[in-house]
DNA sequence: GCCGTTTGTTAGCAAGGGTAATGAGTCGTG
DNA sequence: CACGACTCATTACCCTTGCTAACAAACGGC
């Protein structure tokens, strides 16, 4: 059933890189699809999650931390500014920045989101083993230190 | 530094999830970005790899494989068909459906993915121990499975 | 032979990312 | 102290890539 030319090399860097890339590409497609739409978009909830992790970011900052350019951080911001989720506040020392923080509304979804936002995620991964958990735990470690370097 | 309340519960499914969703986004737009832009998109070089896989596939196989909707695949596989490295012939017993399958020219690019695609994924991953590459190799498995399921 | 279903496609749309250009602010250096 | 270089955020614009809706062709049970 398979040609043992094109199979996979998992042992390898390169044949590890190019499963894990399809298997990133398409659970992340699988993931956007799942929004429930009244929700956060990828990019939102990613950036609502960060500021509850570390507190108040510049816009710089979050650009950075989630490897997307300036621009679209602006545009992330923006919207969650728009739904009342963040406030810009003008940094203190340097007023070319900004401070973006939660509010309570957004410290609020943030919450939520622990209890719904990832249901569809959720589900799937109460169907995994402890051990398939424990190694997924683990990999999510990995692989956000790989976007970072 | 953490506020109790907000620190990422990754014992929990939800908290998990939560992780996984930001990790794997992050790590998704970061391979995006990678792309040399003289190679494929993300989808275009999933579905190389699928047909090397598995053989000449239908483009509804393609689509329910990839997790994507039919149109989306067409667009896809006329891209691909427009570059010379997949073909599309009738199927032999029923005359809506048709085959994808690899060109030489598209065989010989997967297999310079290979070495050449996931550059930047290897080298990153080269940097890792050989316990967190057999992480990330059950990981790829698991999470590919959560995307079928 | 016909009607419902499945397959692939076309058309149109929206989300979300990127680059280039701009304006305001900071800071080092002459 | 003034000016030039750099940084931060934003605006304007474009492109990729996913989706849904609508459709034509072909299959298949009855």
């Amino acid at each position: 059933m398979k040609n043992p030319d094109l199979t996979p090399q998992t042992r390898t860097d390169a044949g590890l890189a190019a499963v894990l890339r399809v298997a990133v590409g398409r659970l992340a497609r699988r993931l956007r699809a799942q929004r429930p739409d009244a929700s956060l978009s990828l990019g939102q909830g990613a950036v609502l999650f960060a500021l509850a992790r570390h507190g108040q970011m510049t816009p710089r900052a979050l650009a950075d931390h989630e490897k997307v350019q300036p621009p679209s951080m602006t545009r992330i911001i923006t919207a969650l500014e728009e739904r009342g989720l963040v406030t810009r506040t003008p940094h203190p020392q340097d007023r070319r920045q900004q401070l973006v923080d939660l509010t309570e509304a957004g410290r609020t979804l943030v919450r939520e989101d622990q209890h719904r936002r990832e249901a569809w995620l959720a589900r799937r991964l109460a169907e995994l083993s402890p051990q398939e958990k424990a190694v997924l735990r683990e990999a999510a470690e990995i692989l956000d230190r790989l976007s970072q370097s």
